[in-house]
DNA sequence: CGTCAAATTGACAAGGCTCAAGTGCCGTGG
DNA sequence: CCACGGCACTTGAGCCTTGTCAATTTGACG
């Protein structure tokens, strides 16, 4: 993976420009920000909760996600993310991380300068509206995990994150609900969920046994994509993939 | 409750003062916005998912929380607010709402015309900041919820829900932790912690046999708050109550 | 005093967890 | 090229936390 190093703009663009009209001078000027290229390897931690935070941390490839750790050492991930997908815009405001993030699959990902950005936000407003934009989004998908952890039977639970995942990666271009990667461990999935690996499991064979998924190894397809979004209670507004 | 009308800048001013040096002059732009105040009764519906909002509305009185429903009708609470929390700062950006807010007591709000909260924040982006830090802290505190309904057991999930709100309480001068009010009923706790008002009952029982809490009617006190937090372990830093 | 919502309690059911054993896959090194 | 090791996945059995159902009690308020 990710051998020869891979635009670092073109997924982050992607997104803005299907929510935001961003000029092209404001597309510059995020282009002129100072960035420091890093990779990192499956599992690798990236951000560490109580760490102090000076620069933004944008995922060009792989996939991460973000977590919280329980007093009895329980983890509780709080989203996933893909290419494109910045992953600590809250450092824009306050400088101490109050969650993990960590990568799920080998990943590239760059750092900008917080001062910077905060600067090009100041000569730029638009560029911080759309970037106030994206945490909102990323608040309205948490209040839908919420309900997905605190309202769903396992099986819902597991066929609605999976719904949520394929909708990101397809409008991230990293697929379809027909055909899409699943980087992540049933391990993961659980901790997504609320639920153990054992479980995860039980219900992944019933979603199969079910026809609604057909999985592969790691690639996966939603062989019903109509009846798994009514078996998941997936409705995407709260995804605000539309303006 | 709410019979004179109340002042209804004190309580926002407050949280702002607490998080952010916005000037006189910033303060006195938030002043000069029009505004609607409005009371509703307890368990009024302010806002419905999939409504178009033009308008920012905030708590100025009482109690509030923003839920979403599943399709078997279950009910997840996933914010509790209290007197200066904004309610809807997500419509900033987005037209329709994604989620309820809803009273749980009697309760005062004033509402802006977002277009003009826009322009301030324009003219003023000061102001922007201070309301972007509040979304993020929204966030902050949904991502904590995920943990505590997906990897806390009933006990801890409730421990935990009374430790937040006693220190959201606390935060706005309704009291403290060794006494304030819980105003919700039990079915609204079960509903934010993913349990039925059924087992949330025998939860708080049991919390108040061990002496962690002591409950009359629905004032309730922390009896012993050390032990309390360590209960539920509960640690305040994603409240991001301090600068 | 009557009414109604909320709180409380008990008995029983069930969804999901724990523990445990075994399988499959893939990268690595001999 | 094959053997090995490790991790993820799979499956089964039994238990436990929490849900369901139902009956009472309590408390606020007219």
């Amino acid at each position: 993976m990710a051998s020869s190093r891979a635009d670092p703009y073109r997924a982050l663009f992607h997104k803005l420009a299907m929510l935001n009209s961003l000029s092209a001078e404001e597309l510059d000027g995020i282009k002129s920000l100072p960035l420091r290229p890093q990779r990192f390897r499956a599992g690798a931690t990236i951000i560490s909760s109580g760490q102090l935070v000076s620069e933004c941390c944008l995922l060009v490839e792989g996939y991460a996600c973000r977590h919280k750790l329980a007093s009895d050492g329980g983890r509780q991930i709080v989203s996933f993310h893909v290419a494109g997908d910045i992953l600590d815009i809250q450092h824009l405001l306050f400088e101490k991380a109050d969650h993990n993030v960590q990568t799920i699959t080998d990943a590239e990902v760059v750092f900008f300068p917080m001062r910077d950005l905060r600067r090009l936000i100041e000569e730029r407003p638009e560029v911080g509206k759309a970037l106030w934009r994206d945490c909102l989004v990323d608040a309205s998908i948490f209040r839908e995990w919420v309900l997905n952890v605190g309202r769903r039977d396992a099986r819902m639970r597991i066929a609605h994150m999976l719904c949520e995942f394929a909708a990101k990666c397809e409008a991230a271009g990293l697929g379809s609900p027909a055909q899409f990667t699943l980087p992540m461990t049933q391990e993961d999935i659980g901790d997504a969920t609320g639920l153990t690996s054992v479980h995860v499991n039980r219900m992944l064979r019933q979603l199969a046994d079910e026809g609604l998924i057909a999985r592969a190894g790691r690639e996966i397809r939603i062989a019903d994509w109509p009846r798994m979004q009514e078996a998941a209670d997936f409705q995407p507004d709260y995804l605000h993939l539309a303006a």
